[in-house]
DNA sequence: TTACCATTTCTGTTTTTACAGAAATTTGAG
DNA sequence: CTCAAATTTCTGTAAAAACAGAAATGGTAA
């Protein structure tokens, strides 16, 4: 038991134990990488994982990974389950090497696009199943208001649309997207619609 | 675990003690809502508060939520600071009455907006400097290898174009905004560049 | 100014979540 | 088939977050 505390010293060069080369540039990325996961429903473990993955780029084993972040073995294990579930990481095998590596997804946009769709089946799915629900249920129920009534299909609709502007997104080519992104607002001056409100 | 053991029973028409009306269908949508929050990173007295305030439409004291929903009346007070400073809801004045009362915004694209305004601030803002800041060291470490240098690079950029995307379009009209999503991929059509990959 | 009602801040408790270490299982080389 | 390495599952603990109730502050009306 000879380490430190926590998240021992990992601003050190690789090591005869396994763990992973890391600078304080990498440590600094890695470390806010986990702070934002807490921020938005990613455990600190988990979002570390990524970060260090993705930004080393390397093929790396579940030892490694735990030993240069400082995490029990079997948390690094239930977080790389979890990212894969997610598909932000791949299992790869190496030649002549028994255990499993692990490398994180290179393009950002597939990343992204990954993340919305875990979130997507996860979240969205089922809130949309909720909204269809309660709208169903509203319709028959005197207690509900008129103004709750209006709100909640106001809701559900409003969820819609979103996901299905994000379902027809999503089988358009990375190219074109950025594209569109770069022009800004003048694609704006494409559609005809409306003026205000 | 069938749940509901908490919340204390709140399927309820209002009473004298000031609660709000609540029936089983507001419930419904309050608590997924709330449940909800948990995966996003919002806490769920919050995100309850939220809904009740959205779903009623109706203009409430700190008292008849923390009646309504069965919170304490700190944590009630404390959840209106936070949903104020989201800009999600608003402290409204009855006349002769003393006490504060609150709506929420009642237009959900709004509503989004405002949640997108406060990522940004609390947390997208923050994470880009610190990407800039990343980048900046790398070049200088010599420790830092190549391949992680380029990662990097390309998430601290893939960040500022999606960042400068939401600018822009944060200030085109919502029915513009809704018209354009209406429209699905047929927009693409108006973009020349790229095939695919 | 006083007295009271509303609200916020503070502090301690409860609940939840993250995590470590041990035990169990699986896998694959020989 | 056997054994050991690798991985996962299980269980208890530690850390963090959410929350309740009490105390303090602020603000308004008489």
């Amino acid at each position: 038991m000879t380490e430190i505390t926590k998240n021992k010293d990992i601003t050190e060069s690789s090591a005869a134990d396994g763990s992973v080369d890391f600078g304080p540039v990498t440590e600094r990325f890695v470390v806010h990488w986990g702070e934002m996961g807490t921020h938005w429903g990613v455990n600190r473990s988990v979002a570390q994982i990524h970060a260090l993955l993705y930004v080393t780029g390397e093929q790396l084993t579940a030892e490694q990974i735990s030993q240069t972040l400082g995490l029990a073995r079997s948390n690094v294990s239930n977080s790389l389950k979890e990212l894969l579930s997610w598909e932000l990481i791949r299992r790869v095998h190496v030649l002549g090497d028994r255990r499993d590596h692990f490398e994180a997804e290179g393009d950002l946009w597939e990343m992204l696009m990954a993340i919305a769709r875990g979130r997507k089946k996860r979240e969205i799915n089922p809130t949309l199943e909720v909204m269809d629900l309660c709208v169903e249920e509203a319709k028959k129920d005197q207690s509900v208001t008129p103004l709750a009534q209006e709100r909640i299909v106001a809701m559900r609709d409003f969820m819609s649309v979103l996901d299905g502007w994000y379902v027809d997104m999503s089988s358009v080519p990375k190219s074109k997207i950025f594209a569109m992104m770069k022009m800004g607002k003048t694609i704006m001056k494409f559609v005809g619609a409306g003026k205000a409100k």
